[in-house]
DNA sequence: ACCTGAACACCGTTCAAGT
DNA sequence: ACCTGAACACCGTTCAAGT
């Protein structure tokens, strides 16, 4: 709901159009996707089945699969449409460090709206949308000055760090939404762990749990990784 | 079935008992626990169902509902159970960057033999594996000398990256199993990347892809972050 | 060509009935 | 107490029949 205004505020992007607009006219790839995302950003991904997606589309049970092969590469063009508006927004900055930083970020508050796409991400590393993160990784990082063997490695840890946290933060704490719920979250992770095990290394952590900032934390992450290659040389 | 022996080779652990040994006595959720990683490990997880895992036990239905609650705490004890392997076996060595490295390795290989167990910690951040999986890394991160604060942020990227890593590598190559289809997997993966975009970064990209070293790299994202650690003190 | 919706071949989980 | 297996309420996908 206040999703909606996000997306101008997030991406630079109109949002997508209201739900009963135009339900009359003729199905396409398009229109599928976008009912997909819908009801994904609505109901979460346990929410779509293609009977809850045929139902919001007023059609017929078969009928998207005369646009779309299967529920796979349905969700995969939704994650596309999503990372994809992200990849384009953010912009170069003049700096390549703080453009990663940007987009990185971008991702993060991306997957924060839609946490089905940090689930989806983590599906098939082939896919179109990961395939974006790749890209856009990797420009920056030749801007960077990283040489071609190094920028392999680089450009592999940093998107490997972004899919691992966000499908995380995506699978946790994000799934609970209102802010009492996520402290009652954290308490009761944190009651667990520190009673599952005595050793104050995990006492200490669960101490912290409560208070800690999933994206600073996140951004943390990316600084180190930028430190771990910029210091390699 | 050559995967027997790798147990050995890889945690220093004795195989699990062999499927059709003892099935007559009591059922347990142990034996239950033991019964679906042998069926992840043979049929992948698409290949563990309620049906297919009472089969290879030869019992009713409903009967592991006795045991346990669900399909997620089943799946989510078989990972514990492999991870636990890796994090009780993996001593520490005297370094403990070192320790980190080995630690990183052997949850590689874990999942290079049980794929199954990269899209399982991606699913639930509370579940125990990934518990034993972010203690570890606590751990060596003290040894390191890393302070309370930093170490949070620290063991987070190097947690995150680990989850990251593997879990791609679970959902790609890896999926491939002999040396001819992995290939060919790559070749095909680059050839749909050189076509999809003339961009020079995606076609250096794609000539690179099917001789690179999944492992090396993996590793190489490991000494990344444990630069990033110490550089910044 | 596009759409419909019943039919098919599955799921995970429950629960009365057995031992 | 533990186990059985039919029943329940779902899935994704197909396909003959309609327009």
């Amino acid at each position: 709901m206040d999703q909606r205004s996000n997306y101008v505020k997030m991406i630079g992007m109109t949002p997508p159009t209201p739900r009963n607009a135009r339900r009359s006219d003729a199905l396409s790839r398009g229109r599928i996707v976008e009912a997909a995302i819908e009801v994904l950003d609505a109901t979460g991904e346990a929410g779509l089945t293609v009977r809850s997606l045929t139902a919001h589309l007023s059609t017929g049970r078969g009928a998207i699969y005369h646009h779309v092969a299967n529920k796979e590469g349905l969700l995969a063009s939704a994650a596309d449409d999503i990372v994809g508006r992200v990849t384009a927004g953010a912009g170069d900055d003049e700096d390549p460090e703080q453009s990663i930083r940007l987009l990185a970020l971008g991702i993060f508050d991306a997957i924060d709206a839609h946490p089905w796409v940090g689930t989806q991400l983590s599906r098939e590393p082939g896919q179109p949308a990961v395939f974006r993160i790749w890209k856009s990784i990797g420009s920056q990082l030749q801007r960077l000055g990283v040489p071609g063997p190094a920028r392999a490695d680089a450009g592999s840890a940093l998107v490997n760090y972004i899919l691992g946290a966000t499908a995380q933060y995506a699978a946790g704490p994000r799934r609970v939404t209102s802010d009492p719920d996520r402290k009652a979250y954290l308490d009761d992770l944190a009651a667990r762990w520190a009673q599952h095990d005595p050793d104050p290394i995990v006492q200490d952590a669960a101490s912290h749990l409560p208070e800690h900032d999933d994206r600073a934390q996140f951004l943390a992450g990316v600084d180190i990784f930028l430190t771990g290659i910029t210091a390699r040389g």
